[in-house]
DNA sequence: AAAACGGGGAA
DNA sequence: TTCCCAGTTTT
């Protein structure tokens, strides 16, 4: 049934139109100055669901600190997410430390070139394996994220749902079949520049493209609607309550997230959710699951937060308390200091109302 | 198969 | 507002 997907198609002109398209115009990337597997892979874990503009000065800035498998897993863990701090989808920072730590143990601190062995490894999934194995190593890996299914949808008018799990089976199946064997990482990286440049969500640069003499989509005049992506459910909305505590000294309380979940070990300012409580209650409340006595002074702003799947809606309020704790989870700490621990953006844009 | 998991930028 | 972005893990 790939077979019929692929009848009539020019596979080998289509690899050599697209990879000189991508050895002419391929993007100067700072993860693309050398092969070394490792870069390429902190790389791909921080493109996962993340643009490219976005990434570049954080893969800088990470690799400067962590060159090297041995560096990144000899660091602390609070350090790695600090690194991480803005980029969001944390844990994708938490897998990455417990892989290099494997990798150092495993491998000598080498990245296995062995598409088995990748996959092993937390936080590598069937894309960051072929993208390793491909732009690394120069191994045949189908490598299908979101941009190589749009791309190939509109190539070979597959009208299969992407927001499927199967269907992301089918396209490997299909770049299987016509990825370049003797350039498997340009082939890759050059569908990748293709769907970031020129075959885009929306508006597709048809005209510009290596390959619309290969793209049923645009012998159609059909690439507008393609790929097919049902949609998602809506957003559940929590509303909280946010204190910013200050002691007679201006030491500000602050709470360490669960090691589990959303945001896991972050810091954050104390947060109530308010279903659980009205205003009249909250000092009561705050005492008891802080252990403190706080006097509630004014509402300071209100903000917003998109997730995915979910919005916070916080109410901030100053708080004054004469008293102190200190434990793993609970600090008081200078203004200055709040550098120093990884706080998700919400609270990063409260501390301006301190 | 579906849900959980962040944040920013573009239309 | 809505959608999209170089996805993986957990349930």
């Amino acid at each position: 049934m790939i077979e019929k997907l692929i009848e009539g198609f020019d596979t080998t002109r289509f690899q050599i139109d697209l990879i000189e398209w991508y050895n002419k115009y391929k993007r100067d990337l700072p993860w693309r100055k050398d092969q070394d597997p490792y870069k390429i892979w902190v790389s791909e874990i921080m493109l996962q669901q993340t643009q490219v503009d976005t990434v570049i000065p954080y893969f800088q800035r990470f690799i400067e600190q962590f060159p090297t498998p041995k560096a990144l897993a000899e660091a602390d863990e609070q350090d790695v997410l600090k690194a991480w701090e803005g980029l969001g989808y944390y844990s994708r920072a938490r897998n990455l430390h417990t892989a290099v730590k494997d990798v150092v143990i495993r491998y000598n601190g080498r990245v296995p070139n062995d598409g088995k062995q990748l996959l092993t490894l937390k936080g590598i999934g069937p894309y960051t394996r072929g993208a390793i194995m491909s732009i690394a190593f120069n191994e045949p890996y189908p490598a299908v994220d979101g941009n190589v299914m749009r791309v190939f949808s509109r190539v070979l008018k597959i009208e299969d749902d992407i927001a499927q799990a199967k269907t992301r089976r089918l396209f490997e199946k299909v770049v299987g079949k016509i990825i370049s064997k003797e350039n498997p990482s340009a082939f890759n990286q050059g569908i990748m520049d293709l769907g970031a440049t020129i075959c885009t969500p929306k508006s597709p640069q048809c005209l510009l493209c290596p390959v619309q003499s290969h793209c049923r989509a645009y012998a159609e005049g059909i690439e507008q609607w393609l790929p097919v992506k049902s949609k998602a459910k809506k957003k559940k909305r929590i509303s909280y309550i946010s204190l910013l505590i200050q002691d007679e000294h201006g030491q500000i309380m602050i709470e360490k997230r669960p090691n589990e979940g959303l945001l896991a070990n972050l810091w954050q300012f104390p947060m109530i959710p308010i279903k659980e409580v009205c205003l009249k209650h909250l000092p009561k409340y705050v005492y008891e699951k802080y252990g403190i006595h706080i006097r509630l002074e004014n509402k300071q702003g209100e903000l917003r937060h998109v997730f995915t799947h979910l919005i916070w809606d916080i109410e901030i309020f100053q708080a004054k308390t004469t008293d102190k704790v200190e434990n793993d989870r609970l600090k008081q700490v200078s203004q200055e200091a709040l550098a120093d621990y990884p706080f998700p953006v919400p609270h990063q844009k409260m501390m301006q109302y301190i």
